[in-house]
DNA sequence: ATCTGCGTTCAGTGCGGACTGAATACATCT
DNA sequence: AGATGTATTCAGTCCGCACTGAACGCAGAT
């Protein structure tokens, strides 16, 4: 693919793409998934699957589902070459859909297993408060408390990722 | 320590704490961490590292790097029980510290390193561009110019978490 | 219908990082 | 000083999860 480029062109083309492998890694998205966006960002043209394998050194089965990965926040877009049966795919260029798609997506999911669970221990809680005995009532009333504050917190991030102001900021 | 207590209360309270130790885990910062919270946020006196040992069954190494984690952040605070040579802990009850002195830190620290590996990338375009002869140029062009949207990009991600509004909505 | 060239799926592997246990360092008491 | 009870450190182990390779499914072409 670059073959005619020169040789430090092509190195920051590579150092971006592990670059985009690197931070995606370290938010525990695993490395093909932004090296491939990297590299679709990169590109003038789409690109197809065996491509973007053949350039990264990776599977097949990898770069399909890292593909996948990125189309379900949006990420990149497949686009259909006529006469060609191959997938191609190109990037979405404006960070600003990605993040409001993919990142903050899953942390609101995350956030709402967190909510899943405070509701069971709040339900539990019920039980026990209803066959108590006296030296129970004390630490019961502390964990109720605290659980109520636990739930407010989260009541209040549910708002702040559901607020318009934090997407207008972005 | 819960050898009194409502067979239920305490099944509430392990609960609790099991749902700690799963949404730390699924942020990517291990499982103990967020069982230690729990335990210390539940708790109505401090708590020496051998109880939390106990109650969570795990390896004192792992409660002692925990117990570090967490007051890195602010999140539970040692306390110095008199004529006693055991170090006691308890939990920072307002959430919205945690958050700032822990959770923003560390994505911070993440959109730092990718900022300086962009940096890294501009900085072996420059040589490229050096070096150019004329096929390149059109590659190198759009290479920069996506480089510069995402440099943008990052340095809005950077105002952001840096933004005292941001705080002020938590 | 058969063949050909794709993308996808899934059981298995390898690796990174959380967790452990023993050794170490540290503090306080006698 | 030594002794005792504590926290910390670090090499090693274990486990989950990203990643792989082969088998499969599904199109369109001939």
């Amino acid at each position: 693919m670059s073959s005619q480029l020169s040789p430090s062109f092509a190195a920051a083309r590579r150092s971006f793409i592990e670059a985009g492998g690197q931070t995606t890694q370290s938010f525990g998205l695993g490395r093909i998934i932004g090296q491939t966006f990297a590299l679709l960002y990169l590109s003038p043209k789409p690109v197809c699957l065996d491509e973007i394998v053949a350039e990264l050194g990776v599977s097949k089965a990898s770069v399909s589902t890292a593909v996948r990965q990125l189309s379900d926040w949006a990420a990149v877009k497949r686009v259909w070459v006529k006469g060609d049966r191959k997938d191609y795919y190109e990037a979405e260029t404006e960070f600003t859909e990605i993040i409001r798609n993919g990142l903050l997506e899953i942390v609101r999911k995350k956030i709402n297993t967190a909510g899943i669970q405070l509701a069971k221990v709040e339900a539990s809680l019920q039980d026990a408060h209803d066959g108590a005995r006296s030296p129970t009532r004390d630490e019961a009333a502390l964990l109720a408390a605290r659980l109520a504050r636990a739930k407010k917190f989260h009541q209040k991030l549910n708002g702040l990722l559901g607020n318009p102001l934090l997407e207008h900021l972005l």
